[in-house]
DNA sequence: CATATTTAAGATAAAATAGTATTAAATCTT
DNA sequence: AAGATTTAATACTATTTTATCTTAAATATG
């Protein structure tokens, strides 16, 4: 009798990592949903955003060392955002996350890759790393909940 | 005595895989260096590009097994393009290396993301991802290879 | 003060990705 | 035909990322 083998491929491109993402999104639902200020309990974001508690715990937990967050423990404690949200924008929780280089660095990852010694891909990259970065840069949390509210986006399944 | 600890975090922000770098780069390099069709040799390839050998081989491996390489053992053996290089286009080779979907999906990873339930950052990344993959999707390998040659362009260190 | 609630921190495990080593098969050269 | 060269295929190891679990510390409440 032969075997039949049967092989699947499964295919992930990723642009920011889950830590990133979970954060982006318990953020925005912090911003569109809380009143500001408010400490938020971390298990009801969870919940909310079906993401795993611990992860999202320890993914909060990088934020308040970046001193974005403030943490407040016991009964009714939980998270709060440190800064207004007109005054946090979506580079700095991904800077925050996934690193300050976010699309700042070369698209074949080699090092000092620039003006000076591009490399192939360089100037095509480099117009939309800008483009992005650019918007990212500019796109408060406050626009975005406010956008959220509005237009009735969803942040969770 | 105590302790120092110290904390190091390494910072990574994921736009291609590293297999579909290198086989960009290594496509990039027979273009711009070999005769069309020729087969080259991969130890060659991975030595000029400082790519491990044994890594390459499986990066080409899938290639060949796309269609888009053909190999041949033995001695001035290697690997070769099987299509020419106007009719091979940056997309196809991420498509093949990191899968399909390069682009084209949501920022968030909300699954069914569009128009219809889009999440908050739909808008302004569709328009992104969109011009991305028609860059990738109109640079072909004899462009690229033209362009490299022509502003002696780096490939490797 | 005791207890319940909640985040912090660390240990551990699982999964995905990256890298290395070994052996097999094909082809050329002599 | 024998041996050398080179890719193919497989197995193994290491690293990174993601996820889970347990214990500790802080705080509020009764």
């Amino acid at each position: 009798m032969r075997e039949l083998a049967l092989k699947i491929k499964i295919y992930q491109v990723k642009v920011l990592s889950k830590s990133c993402v979970y954060g982006l999104r318990a953020l925005l639902y912090i911003v569109s949903e809380k009143p500001r200020g408010a400490f938020v309990n971390i298990r009801e974001i969870s919940e909310q955003l079906e993401i795993s508690f611990h992860f999202l715990t320890k993914t909060f937990q990088v934020l308040t060392e970046e001193g974005m967050l403030r943490s407040y423990r016991g009964p009714n404690g939980g998270i709060a955002l440190v800064k207004e949200p007109e005054d946090i924008f979506l580079i700095d929780i991904v800077c925050a996350l996934d690193g300050p280089d976010f699309f700042d660095k070369c698209l074949l990852g080699l090092a000092g890759c620039g003006e000076a010694a591009p490399c192939p891909a360089h100037d095509f990259w480099i117009s939309h790393k800008a483009a992005l970065r650019e918007e990212f840069s500019t796109t408060s949390l406050a626009k975005m909940g406010t956008k959220i509210n509005k237009e009735k986006l969803r942040l969770g399944p």
